[in-house]
DNA sequence: CAAATATAATAGTAATACTATCATAATTGC
DNA sequence: GCAATTATGATAGTATTACTATTATATTTG
């Protein structure tokens, strides 16, 4: 089915434009019971998306949710072993979403560049509407996750979760992007690198557009992050034309 | 003084040859007492340096610091007004220190192409020996940046820390290195986000090395990090000669 | 050597992540 | 349609945390 609609005739680049049909997937492991089977398991993810991106995720407590969702702490932790695995669920979950509207951005696109331009721009530009994916609020899990994500392997527990495989979607999406970049440039040594960078700068970069301007050169109204980390994608794999 | 130094005949690159009698400065809203200036100040940074390498930031308390230096919370309180505000002032000091490396590998050079490559050097590669500025373990301190300081600036307090101060040293220090870049392409539009990029992605790039490979195309042994990003560097400012 | 200051000792508060137990509600299998 | 299973709620509790308050004892300073 998921083939199928790769095959459409026009596909667009939005995110908004997805059919909400598609499932994404995450890890098992980073759940006790699946949120997405019951109503609570929904109400528990929905609303920890509103409440980790209205008050930042060390504010965010369990019993806050709880009381948000007129639950209690131990429901809670039925479905999610800690509030760690909660945060690790959503960024798995976001990736999962990005991989999708990777390939769709892509599919059906001859030119290389044309496919990395599109994929720069999903990971520079900041989701700004309002909109929703089933239950999920995706303008604030866009947002929970430049402001969020560096946390979730930044800590002594990474191999750990790595082992778990909190980490494969993000790794997966990273590698598909530096696919492309092999298309254009297989000889170009540091793609992964390349593409890691620029996910970790752009997310920083927007946060200190906001916070710590002295440290960009960026104004919040244009998309100088997508032209700078655009600029630096394409110099850094150009093949030397002598 | 400090001045006097930097006409020294030769100025040696690396850290470990500079003079320990140099002050570094701090902005003073991040202590609530100099810890300079006193024997517990002195351990209670140096012990800190010690304990969040060893632990990290999140399982680092202050009841075990005091332990580990046999005095008590309540007197550590009264050096630091709280655990954030003492990662903030170590990262205060090692962004002090680095501007401190930064003139000295820079000064009396006459080329802007050597003078940012000594500056990515210094921003991309990790201190690899137990080396002591004074009391402070300059290998420690410098993980602990690589690891920690992301944190201190993504989350809710961010702007009312902004206010104190609290990442001026770091802003300077990216400000220094931007000018080198203005130096060689004064049209560059963004000096900054290159530098604040560089840095944070050096950092991340080191964790994900380590930690999550598969993110990255660097290798522990090869100094991978310096090349990519001294290449991203200095293929995004160059002046294009058609 | 008195006065000021720094530190230690001790206790306490409110909040946290997470666990345990048991009762009740909702769903399922037959 | 009802028993058995499962999901949730209610309640309580543990150990730990960041941080504060208070008083006594050192240590330094004028």
């Amino acid at each position: 089915m998921i083939v199928l609609l790769l095959y459409l005739p026009k596909i667009k680049l939005l995110m908004f434009e997805l059919p909400t049909t598609i499932p994404i997937q995450v890890n098992a492991k980073l759940y006790l019971k699946d949120p997405n089977s019951s109503d609570l398991g929904i109400k528990i993810v929905s609303k920890s998306i509103d409440l980790i991106n209205a008050i930042g995720f060390e504010d965010f407590t369990i019993r806050k949710l709880a009381q948000a969702i007129n639950s209690t702490e131990a429901s809670v932790y039925r479905y999610f072993e800690s509030k760690q695995k909660l945060l690790l669920y959503l960024i798995s979950w976001y990736w999962s979403w990005m991989e999708y509207r990777l390939v769709f951005a892509t599919t059906n696109i001859s030119s290389s560049k044309v496919k990395l331009e599109r994929a720069i721009s999903l990971i520079t530009d900041k989701i700004e509407h309002d909109e929703k994916y089933n239950y999920i609020n995706l303008k604030k899990l866009n947002s929970i996750v430049f402001t969020e994500s560096t946390k979730s392997f930044l800590n002594k527990e990474v191999d750990k979760e790595n082992k778990l495989g909190a980490f494969s979607e993000y790794k997966k999406f990273v590698e598909k992007v530096s696919d492309i970049v092999i298309e254009l440039n297989p000889k170009y040594k540091f793609p992964n690198m390349l593409i890691s960078t620029v996910i970790e700068g752009a997310h920083l970069q927007h946060h200190f557009t906001e916070h710590l301007p002295r440290l960009t050169n960026a104004s919040t109204k244009e998309d100088h992050i997508q032209l700078f980390f655009s600029d630096i994608v394409f110099k850094s794999i150009a093949t030397t034309k002598k």
